[in-house]
Parts: C-alpha cells; sequence; structure tokens
DNA sequence: TTATGAATCACTCTTTTGGGTGATGAAGGC
DNA sequence: GCCTTCATCACCCAAAAGAGTGATTCATAA
C-alpha cells in the first residue's frame, strides 16, 4: 500500500508509554516499526541496529538521556532524525536537545494526529515545533536574555536542593566558602530570584536539577 | 469470544497516553472500552454515562484531579472500581487516592500485562499495589509515624515554595514573625530536615504543595 | 475532667545567608 | 592581542534563619 514507509524507532522508559505509542503506530498507514528502546543505552544501540529514519525519542531515560544518545549514535555513523517527545517542557531540555540537532520538540499532551502529522514532517525535512514550545523559547528569549546556568553553577544547584549549606557545598565540591557563595549569587542573579528556597522551586520546576532522595 | 468482557473507561490528560492506553486494551481479549476522558469533569460524566466495570485513572487532572473524580462519582452513585494509574508515586498522593477508596494503585511505568492483570485483578475484588508504592507507604509508616503536616503548617510550607522569607510569610498570612519561626520548626521536624531549601525540595518531591509560578 | 495537640506569640543567642566590592588566572572567541 | 566568561577566593557587613525555651488560648479526644 505504501511503497516507503517511515521506519520510526520508539524510545521511552516508560513500558506504558512505549507501547501505547507502538500501539499507535502499528496501525498507521505510512508508517512502520523499526524497534523500541527502553533506556539510552539500548536506544543507540538500536538506532545503529535497526537504521530508522525517525527516531521518536523521550529525553529523561536511564544510563544516557536524550540528548547523549543523539550525540552518541551520530558520533557512531547514524543519520537518523530525532524527534523529541517529552513530558517535560523545562527550557533547559528544549534548548539542550534543539542544541543537539533535534529535528523536532513534541510535547506528549499532542494528540496522535498532530505525532503522526510531525513525524512525516521530520521525513520531509520539516522541523516541527510545539506552539507552546516556541512560544516558550521566544518567552525564554525575552525573560533571560542570555542566562545559562554554567556546569559548576548546576553542581551547587544541585547540592542545594539537597538542602546543603554553604559550607557542606564547599566541602563536597571542594570550594572554599566564599566561592559557593559567589556561585550561588550568580544562581540567583540567573534565575532571578533572591533566596535560596526560591531557587530550588524554579530549579525543580524547570527541571535544572533532579530530585535526589 | 468472552461472555462478558471487563468493561474500562481511560482517563488521562495527555493525549498520547490516552490514546495509547486505549490503543493497547483495544486489542487485549476480555477487555472492551467504555470509553474516554481527559479532564476531571469529563470524567464524571463518562463514568456516570458509560457505567464502566473499571475506571483507569489519572491523579493529575485539570477541573477536578481523580481524588475528586471518585468521590464525586460515588456520591452520584456510581459502583465503579478505580484502578489509579499515575506517574507520581508522592506519599501524598497515594495516601489520598487509597483514602478515597481506590481499588488499586499503579505506577506507569508497569508493563502492558501487568496493567492488564491489574485490571482482572481489580474486577475480581483485589487490590493491586505496586510494590514500590507498597514499600513505600511502608517505609511511610516507618520513618514518619505520625507526621501530618497541619493545615496551617502546609499554608507556610506553600509561601517557603514561593520563596518567601518568614517576614513576608507573616504579613500574607497575617501572623508575627515569631510564629512563622515556630511553625517552620515543626515543619523542619516533621519532613525530618534542616533547612528551608531541603523542605521545599521535599514538599515539591511529594507534591505536598503544587508549584505555584 | 484531664490530656493532647494546634496555633499563637515572645525572648535570646548563634549560625547562616546574601549583598557588595575587588582581584586573579585560565580558556576561548573575534 | 583583546575581551569575555568562568572559576576561584578574600573581606566586610547587615539581615535572615534556626535552635531552644517558655507561655497562652482553644478545641477536641480520651
Amino acid at each position: 500500500m505504501h511503497p516507503n514507509p517511515i521506519r520510526v524507532l520508539v524510545v521511552d522508559d516508560h513500558p506504558i508509554v512505549r507501547h501505547g505509542l507502538l500501539a499507535l503506530l502499528r496501525y498507521e498507514p505510512g508508517i512502520e516499526i523499526a524497534g523500541d528502546a527502553a533506556d539510552g543505552e539500548a536506544a543507540v544501540a538500536a538506532v545503529l541496529a535497526t537504521t530508522p529514519d525517525v527516531v521518536l525519542l523521550d529525553l529523561r531515560l536511564p544510563y544516557l538521556n536524550g540528548v547523549e544518545v543523539m550525540i552518541k549514535a551520530r558520533a557512531q555513523g547514524s543519520t537518523a532524525r530525532f524527534l523529541v517527545l517529552t513530558t517535560y517542557d523545562s527550557d533547559d531540555d528544549i534548548q539542550r536537545a534543539l542544541a543537539a540537532g533535534a529535528q523536532g520538540y513534541l510535547l506528549k499532551d499532542v494528540s496522535p494526529d498532530e505525532l503522526f502529522n510531525a513525524i512525516r514532517a521530520v521525513m520531509r525535512g520539516g522541523a516541527p515545533l510545539e506552539p507552546s514550545v516556541a512560544a516558550r523559547l521566544l518567552a525564554r528569549a525575552h525573560d533571560h536574555p542570555n542566562d545559562e546556568l554554567s556546569v559548576r553553577e548546576l553542581e551547587v544547584l544541585q547540592c542545594m536542593v539537597r538542602g546543603d549549606s554553604n559550607r557542606a557545598i564547599a566541602l563536597t565540591l571542594h570550594l572554599s566558602e566564599n566561592t559557593v557563595k559567589t556561585h550561588i549569587s550568580h544562581i540567583f542573579a540567573k534565575l532571578s530570584c533572591q533566596s535560596r528556597a526560591e531557587a530550588v522551586a524554579i530549579a525543580l520546576q524547570r527541571g535544572l536539577v533532579q530530585f535526589s532522595m
């Protein structure tokens, strides 16, 4: 019927979501399932083994996250197109995914039809972006001109989320307490907040750091 | 083939998850789809209109949350069994869902087969509980004998998550700063933590308070 | 009735935070 | 070569947070 079906690899760690996606795609004409994977390492292996046209990729995965999967698969010669499909619309995730060369970014609250269309669009070379995601990127560009947290700042932030005091952070990161304070000041400025409690809330909301308890 | 299929209503606000579940259930023998709903109010209406045997219910829904759906549907005479299926394993959610009479509680990382089995178990009168969920409940009973936060403490906690200082909290809640400090001390004791940053992280993780930004 | 727990507040004291300023070396872009 | 960013640290200082203790009112449960 469809001479050249689009071969899709589904990567998601939640079995229900993964199987749900597979069940949705299975009966969609013009789309063929190349395989599925439940974690980052399996995803890289599957991309290389099955050479899909499009990879439906969740960002939060065990072992390797979505961005790492893209980078690793590319490094090993894959030419698959990556369509990020995630629950999270955290600014940082979007930014990183697009920077790593994701062809499209969809939130999991799209309808199946929108998903099918996005897959076809990616295949045609288009770059589907959720309107809400696009809006968020614009808003981000507006509100937060250029305030990406540095790696070190993220490490400090991670400690803050654990409830560590400045001294404790200094000890775990082998810094002086003064340096920790400086980092925290910068974090406050970049997140536009004034207390560590608020910084923690923002960090968790935006998904800048993960829960660790 | 199956003389008395189990009629299942699927309630989830994410279209992909909802349609994924529908696609999974559609081809499972012995299970029939009674309908689906994407928000709390539609869910109550659908429960009453379609009288399903089992309702697969997400907890976080627009308009009415899952617990409210259960209560409201029951109040209007529904005898459906509710199987909570959610991404979140926050203690509070579980507690509330079970208190409201959910027959079972599954996390979304179960496999389709486990899901099917859980649906059949609920139908037979069983009460499937994720092992991890059960463990969590036990751990909760162990670690936190009786440390529910009071209403007032939750209000204070909500302010803390917004990054409010003690003085700001005192102003918004019409308290003295000393009282706020007392509440916060009690909150720390009940959450077994020592700093407001940690309290904020715990509160958000357990779903004691919602993001508000 | 007594006990218990929630909510309210005061007072003291120490520690922690957070702001401000300034400085230095290393890395990378133009 | 210059400029920027990052990471590192120091010093000062005011404000906020947190621990500890004690006390009152009120409602509810034993």
